[in-house]
DNA sequence: GATGAATGAGTTTTCATTCAT
DNA sequence: GATGAATGAAAACTCATTCAT
């Protein structure tokens, strides 16, 4: 009995927690993170104030969380379309269109992520949350430059430095999304998915292949 | 004498003011916005909390006049260098040779820059900051589209929506010079810079030209 | 023993609020509103700030809370009396010396009622406490005013409108009570009572009565 | 020249004092003592803060300046009333209509003069202000009172007690102006004016004279 | 374990008054 | 004498966090 009933009060514990992590994203893209109280937080919830604080140390402390938990999320999907073996050019369209979808999908929390990203000495390294993130970051730059080097192993990329090249298309990546942020989606966002591709690939792909495709 | 009175008080003010100006903003990079205090700006500036008050209407108004300051400081740097008339790709290189240096310049200032661009449900346009923000960077986009399309016209990139070019060519800058900020500049600059340009051209160049140049 | 637990905070709570309102009340009557801060009243109580805001949302609500109490409270004696079915001269003796009473045990509640009567152009109907006031006083003059008309009506009284012989009354009543307030209580406020009495009989009294009686 | 140099500079002083009382009183009848600034009366003034310091010594003393200035008029109004000669009962009807139609002109300044009459402890004998409004009121019921009395001398009144009586047709008067005002004037004050007299006649008519009379 | 009342340090902002020019 | 920039004490109010029940 005893060892059912542990698991099934952890098993409520983490539901719980995903909730209260669930209505603190959404108050605090709706209204910033200094304009949400944490009575507010346990009100919405149904939680009282000291349930919260068994959860989460302090505020700070709940708001790493949920940026981590999402920030996770995101890191899992990208994993996810670049462990899908393909032909290296589908598997760098895949890879666009998946985080060009979770930028949109996501646009409140990645305006968090980016307002926390830079906050208060920007990458600081000391805080835990600065650290998780700037790792979750570097990994996604390497595995994308490694499927970039294996695309110049087979000579179908031109020869540059691959994870000088994921930074590049991450750069083209986040260029367009936060245009197309700025105007808040004012247009399909396939269209600059579509250029975003074009633009890398005419920049990437070796000369031959282009004079053939061309 | 009394005809220079009034100059030399009206140059004192604006002296205070950017003195005002330089102090929030180091405390603001050190700290960020809300954990700096009136009283704190006030101590360090050695002006009275009431002195600022009649410089600024409230802390967001000046923390408005700083942001707005520097970014038109840094908007009338890329137009100087966007108005001398030279070679196109010249002009291009430069355009990014004085982006990349405004940036690494400015490094707490972007930083706040970001957090403010994003904060609070994105680019607010409801707010004065937030409008005169969104017009600059736009402004931006489209001078630097102009010089594109002249180089479209003159056959030296290839033909491709140059308002999506200037986005794309922004978000290369942004990319490594982030991700060069988030290593806190742990390598020379400038070998970012003659990647973005690297980049940039091979994949806009037009196809003769990159045959004679590969 | 649950079902009693609840009543005994509600009753607790109501205790402290009215143990706050007494504490404002002394000191407001001593300093004045502007001259009493919120943190004085926490000190005095022995309350904290925050408790002070958990009973009223800020400092006007606090006051107005003080104010409606009072009056709340004052015409519910006046009521009292009005309703105790008696002799009509009876019954507006006993509503002056009510009123007498209630002056003088009140002095100065009555004080700062006058003050926010008169406060920020007059019995501005818009504040809730404004709008409070002025319906309290309306409706006594009402029931003072159908008092008399009963009076009127058995001929004891000259046929006057009785609802401009309510505000004599008041009048009346109200400067003998600020000349005594005026003069400190320097004699007996029994005197005024039985004066005011006499003004009134005598002026309202038909005259076949006043020839009778005298 | 000397000799005729000051007496202008004194008038043209006594002059600007009293266009700053006449604009801060338009001011503080519309907002109210506490929110109105010296910093706004010197920039209605059209004179400079230190300026204003010159004549008053502080706010509280530009205050007082200006409710006795007022205080005053209205006292020396009422005393030519008393002064011109006629018949006691005409003295005394033109004594009413001289106290409401002085009430109905200075609605504004009569409600902060209440305000500041009950204001802080009540009539503090101890501020110059109050004992100044203390001594104008006692005069002019001093002087009422010695009229009466020669009407009762006369046995065109009752045998009251003359000061007491004085106090009831003051009370008399402010009851019936009070209401009026908390009715922002809604009907023809005159109606009022006439009502006093009859009930305040009526009551201290000897018995006789109402028989004659009626 | 859960609760939420109580805390009070800390924030932004105002404005009467002074005094160097 | 006139000025008005500078001052800074003091106010109202918020909210993360604690801890007695």
């Amino acid at each position: 009995m005893e060892v059912e009933r542990l698991p099934r009060k952890a098993r409520e514990k983490a539901f719980h927690r995903s909730q209260i992590l669930a209505v603190a994203l959404e108050l605090f893209k709706e209204k910033g993170y200094h304009n949400v109280s944490i009575h507010e937080i346990a009100t919405k919830t149904e939680f009282s104030i000291g349930t919260l604080y068994k959860f989460f140390k302090n505020k700070e402390d709940l708001y790493s969380a949920l940026i981590i938990e999402k920030a996770e999320t995101v890191s899992q999907i990208v994993d996810e379309v670049l462990s899908k073996k393909d032909d290296i050019e589908n598997m760098v369209k895949s890879y666009i269109d998946a985080k060009t979808k979770v930028f949109k999908d996501n646009l409140d929390f990645i305006r968090i992520l980016i307002i926390e990203t830079q906050k208060e000495k920007g990458f600081e390294k000391k805080t835990h949350l600065g650290k998780v993130l700037h790792e979750l970051h570097q990994e996604e730059l390497k595995k994308v430059a490694s499927l970039l080097e294996k695309g110049i192993r087979q000579k179908k990329f031109k020869k540059l430095n691959p994870y000088h090249l994921s930074i590049a298309l991450g750069g083209l990546i986040d260029g367009f999304m936060f245009n197309w942020l700025e105007n808040s989606g004012s247009h399909p966002y396939e269209a600059d998915v579509s250029f975003i591709t074009e633009v890398f690939f005419s920049g990437c792909l070796s000369p031959k292949k282009t004079n053939l495709s061309g």
